[in-house]
DNA sequence: CCTATATATTAGGTATACCTAAATCTCTGA
DNA sequence: TCAGAGATTTAGGTATACCTAATATATAGG
């Protein structure tokens, strides 16, 4: 009855670490600065400092980390987090097509399981799932291999205004975040034409949902920016 | 993306503990001692007796323990114990099920995972399975009310020679023990006829599987112990 | 160029869940 | 009845992953 746990790296912990440091890094790679990092895993900065340490050295270093310098993924570390983001968001597109979950819970259920299932697991959902190339909010999942496809979207709040759009993706975000852009009623599919600039604030946005002129929507920086558009129609 | 775990009761290992007590306990619910526990858990005696003072304190105490007479679970224990045991058994059937394992893999993807799904998990599992209620291996799966339904089957070990049985159910075992019963081919709705004894050795039986009268099977006490049985024909 | 401030690290501490070795109980059999 | 064997508990320690407070570093602005 045990599940005996081994000692070293590959905790839940430091799936998450790694998972961070590939979001944070970026398309380019970034160095990921601590306090990014103690930000985005609601732990103390201290407590990053410590982790990346540990991660540095290591047997199989998970990440090159310089003191003040910020880190980045090792390749070790790379191919662990893209592991689970391939975990997650299988996970999350088996909640929503096989389990019927509502879309704004699949994401919390993926979180934890992610770290738990099995190669034997993944595999069969994936089969179960005709091998998808994205899930349910539009974001590309990394191949058994660890490749993660490239999406041709731009960012909302880089659109240009007059431009009709369809959404491509809505990226992950904190519970709050969340439950504000499930408001808008905005998802993947959704098409969108982007209003002049009303408000002075950098990035924010409004737009007018296709099919429903009467009701201009305005966004902020913030919800704006994990929205991903392609231009739509001609 | 964090997941921040209570700090109190319910984490895996205490889930774990609780199973443990619930069936070396038996129907009984007799105390359970120390050592049963730590070999069925495969941990030091002294961490038992630790982790069962933690329990027995606790706001909500688990069990009730008095020192060198064993432990035997509280009401709200019980309650846990048997929460985590229908998790269990709801994804052997679904991994058997819907996602197509072999039998012999089940066991230990449920093990893990029975710590980490959520309630809503747990209900549409049961809802696609059709609120089953055993799982692959012939064993009841508690409601979700924490009834455990009570089976009319005796052990193979008390079968009487001569007799034609069906077995019910095959016990939760080490992998050894999986292993060495999963070469013996003997399963769930299997039909057999029990022989004369012929080893000296107590509790150890002689069957003969319906359809292939030519060969016996011997079975140690141990085995024989695991597999349930009901009566077959008149 | 050099200091103030923000950023990051070190130091020291907590809780969980294990471990080994050293007591201490319990209870059986002479 | 009571000694000793076996079962159990206590004592003292480890590793992980957090925390707060104190200290050190980097660098941007004056
Ligand atoms: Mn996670
Ligand atoms: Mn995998
Ligand atoms: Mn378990
Ligand atoms: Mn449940």
């Amino acid at each position: 009855m045990p599940a005996r746990r081994q000692a070293n790296a590959n905790s839940e912990s430091v799936d998450n670490y790694l998972k961070a440091i590939l979001v944070l890094g970026g398309s380019t790679e970034q160095r990921v600065t601590s306090t990014a990092l103690a930000n985005r895993l609601g732990v103390a900065p201290a407590s990053i400092t410590n982790m990346l340490q540990k991660l540095a050295v290591a047997p199989e270093p998970m990440v090159e980390y310089e003191r003040h310098r910020g880190v980045r993924l090792s390749p070790a570390g790379r191919r662990r987090a893209l592991e689970i983001v391939r975990h997650h968001r299988l996970i999350e597109t088996f909640l929503y097509e096989i389990l019927d979950y509502p879309i704004e819970e699949v994401h919390d259920e993926a979180e934890r399981l992610e770290h738990f299932i099995s190669e034997r697991f993944e595999e069969r959902i994936a089969a179960k799932l005709g091998h998808p190339k994205t899930d349910p909010h539009g974001q590309s999942i990394p191949t058994m291999e660890g490749q993660m496809p490239v999406r041709e979207a731009i960012c909302l709040s880089e659109a240009l205004a007059g431009g009709a759009y369809v959404i491509d993706s809505v990226g992950e975000r904190d519970a709050e975040t969340r439950r504000r852009l499930e408001a808008t009623g905005l998802r993947v599919g959704i098409k969108l034409q982007v209003l002049p600039r009303t408000s002075a604030e950098t990035c924010s946005v409004s737009i007018r949902r296709a099919g429903q002129p009467e009701d201009a929507i305005d966004l902020t920086a913030e919800l704006a920016g994990g929205i991903r558009i392609v231009p739509f129609g001609i």
